[in-house]
DNA sequence: GTCTATACCCGGATAGAC
DNA sequence: GTCTATCCGGGTATAGAC
C-alpha cells in the first residue's frame, strides 16, 4: 500500500491552485495570530501584500476560504491522532492526549473547525470518516462509546480554550479521570 | 433558613431597574429567536418599540446586556440542575438529563453563556459556585471527576447544537454510555 | 426616558481598467 | 492576477433637544 504515499501537506492538496493554497496559508496565519474576529478579506489581503478585491479571483467569497481552513484543521488533527495510534495502538489516553495537544496548539483554528455544522458537501470526500476512525478503532467499533469519548475530549478542550475552568486549575486530573472511566 | 426565600426570578433580581429587566428579557427573546448574530442594539430596540440610542440610558454598552444574559443562563441552568437533584438525589443521569434538556431548549442562550470566559467580576457573587455545586455533590466532592463529567455533558450538548454529529444520529446511547462510565 | 441626527468605523463584495 | 474606485449595508455609540 505504500505506493499510495500520503503527502504531509500543510494545506489540502489538489483541490486548490498553488496561489489559492498560499492564500489559505496566509488565512491560517492571520487566524491563529489574531483570532477569528480579525480574519477579514482586507487583513488577509494585507498579509499577502495585495488588495482585498484580488482575493475574489481565487475564491468566490470568504466562506470558501473558511471551508479550506476547516478542512485543514480536520486533516491535521486526524494526522495527529493517526500518529498517536501508530505509536501506542489501542490506547485511548494516547489518543486524547494527541487530540488535546493539537487543539491547544491551534485554538482559533480548532474552534473554527468545531463551532459550526460541517460543510460536508464542500469537504474532501472521506475526511470526516478519517478524522473519526482512530477513536472508533480504540472503542472497538462501539459508536456510542466513541461519541461519548469525543464529547468528553472536545468538552475538555473547548472549555479550556474558552477559559471556563477556574483560574490556573490543573486539568490533568480531570483528563485522567475521564479517560480512565471511558477507558476502552 | 427559609427566611431567605429565593425568588424564581425570570431575570436577575435587584441588580437591575425594572426597565433594565424588560430590556434583558427582550434581548433574550431576540437572541433565542434569531441567534447571536441578530442581537444588535438596533434589533433589541426594535423589539422594545424604541430607538437604539435610548438603550444607552439603561446600559453603558452592549456587553453589559450580554453579561446579564449570561447571568440569566447560569441561574436558570443551576435551577434546572437543583430541581433534578431534589427529585433524584445522587443521580448523575438525572443531572445530565436536566442539563441537556435545558441547553437544547435554549441553544443560543446556552452558547452565549459558555463560549467565552466568564465575566466573573460582573456576575452575582456565588453564582458560578452555585451552578457547579449539584454536579460536585453527585461526584462526592471529587473535583476532577466533576470537571470530567461537566466536559462530557458540555461536549455532548455543544456538538449537538453545532450540528456536528452525523445527520439524525440517535445520541441517547452515547449519553448513556458516558454517564454510566463516569457513573458516580 | 425617549427622540432625531449623526459620526464613525468596519465588513463583504462588484465593476472595469491595466 | 492585480489594481483603483466604489457601493452598500451594518454595527456601536454620542450629542443635544424635548
Amino acid at each position: 500500500m505504500d505506493c499510495v504515499r500520503r503527502r504531509a501537506s500543510s494545506v489540502a492538496d489538489d483541490r486548490l491552485t498553488p496561489r489559492a493554497r498560499e492564500i489559505v496559508e496566509a488565512a491560517r496565519a492571520v487566524l491563529e495570530e489574531s483570532g477569528p474576529g480579525s480574519l477579514t478579506m482586507r487583513s488577509l489581503a494585507d498579509r499577502l501584500g495585495i488588495k482585498a478585491p484580488s482575493l475574489y479571483k481565487h475564491f468566490p467569497d470568504k466562506s470558501a476560504v473558511e471551508v479550506e481552513l476547516i478542512a485543514l484543521m480536520l486533516t491535521e488533527s486526524a494526522e495527529a491522532c493517526e500518529a498517536a495510534e501508530a505509536a501506542t495502538p489501542g490506547s485511548l489516553a494516547a489518543l486524547t492526549t494527541a487530540y488535546r495537544d493539537y487543539a491547544l496548539a491551534h485554538p482559533h483554528l480548532y474552534r473554527l473547525g468545531t463551532e459550526r455544522p460541517l460543510p460536508r458537501h464542500a469537504l474532501p470526500p472521506g475526511l470526516e470518516d478519517r478524522a473519526a476512525a482512530p477513536l472508533l478503532r480504540v472503542c472497538d467499533g462501539d459508536g456510542d462509546l466513541a461519541r461519548a469519548a469525543w464529547a468528553f475530549a472536545h468538552g475538555m478542550v473547548i472549555l479550556e480554550i474558552n477559559g471556563r475552568f477556574p483560574e490556573g486549575a490543573d486539568l490533568t486530573g480531570a483528563w485522567k479521570k475521564g479517560t480512565e472511566a471511558l477507558h476502552s
